[in-house]
DNA sequence: TTGTATGCGTTATCAC
DNA sequence: GTGATAACGCATACAA
């Protein structure tokens, strides 16, 4: 049903429709609910070819996330967003990348002023910094700009859609994955292995699932538990972790609530004869931590499809934007389970349907 | 970069780029020649809208699927397909579901032959009757209408895409989960269970998998393997679960390669105490599984992203379509490892990026 | 308050 | 061989 049938149903010219659709006003009240409950009737959906020619809009979507080095678990949701650019394109949206140093506020409100003073129609933000992105939503939305948060959320700042994963829950899971492989009883290592200074609550909330899990089994006292915070970078690395992971043969297991584990287990394959039997629980496919998943050192890996956060991320918008329709308030991304056998078809396996 | 662009930089009309776009002849060589450099050397693609708005197509996508009761397995791909369905529409893509009796070749072959008469410009299979299906393929190869393979592949069709998963690591998936939680000893029952007559190389592989698991493992002699197979509605269906299942107190695992463990984790719950101990590991999110999930009867579901599958084939005739891009020949779905802790996240959880 | 005309980019038809 | 042109459905500027 186009707008010229339903203007020859209601008796008037096109433009009159057009004018009802749109809410142009200068209609009479009387046609104009004429019209309104044909549309209704006849369930008109406009054209989106028709639509999409004659706009010809062009929408700008700003992405604000860290910078990061081959291999890095930021790769994969920048990785995403721009598989979205690539099938979004021939509708007119465009994704512009900026990044920031996760250690330098300056670098972030830089990216920030930029982005503003272009004037985006959208924009997507990894909050990693948490309260100088605060600050910027509320820029935002005084310039009645729409974003979407990703990897974590940003209380009450009243993004278009928020798309992350649940924390604590994966906390749970990673106890759960680790306690059973230790067969419910053993000292466990949490360590927190970070590459900058912010607070993450993303971690600290894993760190507290886990902690939940445990702390509410009917084993929790067959369980000892130790905590151990090491900055990537810093001198005393490697003995930290040697400290942190525990004398050989005393500790059972070991979880890493960030993506870094793969420096626990790095340490730990190089001692592979001491550490036989230690089972090790992580986060985030990214290629050091498959390499040692493969290897067998690294147990389980729990994934939170980042591909699909970022393809998410910029997909809201071509559902906002162009679409016209209403978007899903709060994605959270399933908590994927990855071992060696069903590694193969997360890796290298990110389909995007359409 | 738009025809008519071209058209002014090569000195000629739109018409005749248009001819050369569309490879129509009647163009000299040479004017041919300097339009197609031009046009790769601008990277020219054509605007979608202006092309739907012209074309105006519409594609009916047929499926063939098996019918089934609410809460059965294909009802999941179906919704998937329904979801992509409402999401295409605007794009003149148009899905009619028929549907046959599992056990009966003549509801397969009825639908075959409505489906051939009505000649559409797509078909999703799901060659359950395999025999019939690989007749029904020979005949769309030779009508020359593409088709998708869905769940399970024929050999030698030539689908346009197949989407299904690994049967064979997912049986060895399984037999890993379960091999953990009974800490990699004792006898296992294998039990196979259908609702249908038909050979289903699905379950087949699964089994020979999860066989494949154990074989290869250095705990093989600690474990004890034993297979039965049951029918769903035969008469002697409870007697033969109480066999299979074995007796009380020397059976350390189960695991059941299809969507049908329920029958036996019901079976198992209303013996709690004799089986308290007793471990399961079955396949696909359907709501009797999930129940007993939850519960704690079934230790872990292996998903399969079956909504996903639906969605993705219809997708693939949007792309090859309306799109005219190249649609990969196997989509493998990733093997989904579903516990207590991240069920939440991958049940009513299924979002469609675009 | 209402109707008409123009153009978006592509396709396809027709005249030259 | 080639160029001109109508049509697709919608949005909008402008005329009435």
């Amino acid at each position: 049903m186009t707008i010229k049938e339903i203007a020859k149903l209601a008796n008037v010219s096109l433009g009159t429709v057009d004018r009802v659709i749109h809410k142009r006003g200068k209609v009479s009240k009387q046609t104009e609910k004429k019209i309104l409950e044909i549309i209704e009737k006849v369930n008109y959906t406009p054209n989106i070819y028709a639509r999409g020619l004659v706009l010809n809009k062009q929408y700008r979507i700003y992405a604000l996330v860290p910078q990061f080095s081959q291999g890095q678990y930021w790769e994969m949701p920048v990785k995403g967003m721009q598989s979205a650019a690539t099938n979004l394109h021939q509708f007119g949206i465009k994704l512009e990348l900026l990044y920031f140093d996760q250690n330098a506020i300056a670098s972030f409100n830089n990216a920030a002023d930029e982005l503003l003073k272009d004037e985006p129609d959208g924009v997507i933000l990894a909050p990693v910094i948490n309260f100088e992105a605060l600050k910027l939503t509320k820029k935002l939305k005084e310039a009645n700009i729409p974003f979407v948060l990703i990897d974590s959320l940003i209380q009450n700042s009243e993004p278009l859609s928020f798309i992350g994963q649940d924390a604590f829950q994966s906390g749970r899971l990673a106890a759960k994955l680790l306690c059973t492989e230790i067969n419910l009883k053993g000292s466990i290592s949490i360590i927190s292995i970070k590459n900058n200074e912010n607070y993450n609550s993303t971690l600290q909330q894993r760190i507290e699932g886990f902690k939940d899990y445990i702390t509410n089994s009917d084993f929790m006292d067959q369980i000892s538990l130790n905590e151990s915070h090491i900055q990537v970078g810093s001198l005393d690395m490697q003995k930290a972790i040697e400290k942190a992971v525990g004398l050989k043969g005393t500790t059972a297991g070991v979880f890493v609530p960030s993506s870094m584990i793969h420096y626990v287990a790095a340490f730990i394959d190089q001692r592979a004869e001491e550490f036989s039997n230690l089972k090790m629980v992580g986060n985030d496919l990214i290629p050091n931590n498959i390499k040692y998943l493969e290897k067998g050192t690294i147990n389980y890996l729990i994934g939170q499809r980042p591909e699909n956060q970022g393809y998410f991320a910029l997909s809201s918008f071509y559902k906002h934007l162009v679409l016209g329709q209403a978007v899903a308030e709060d994605i959270y991304l399933p908590l994927d389970i990855i071992t060696q056998e069903n590694l193969k078809y997360y890796r290298n396996n990110f389909q995007y349907n359409f």
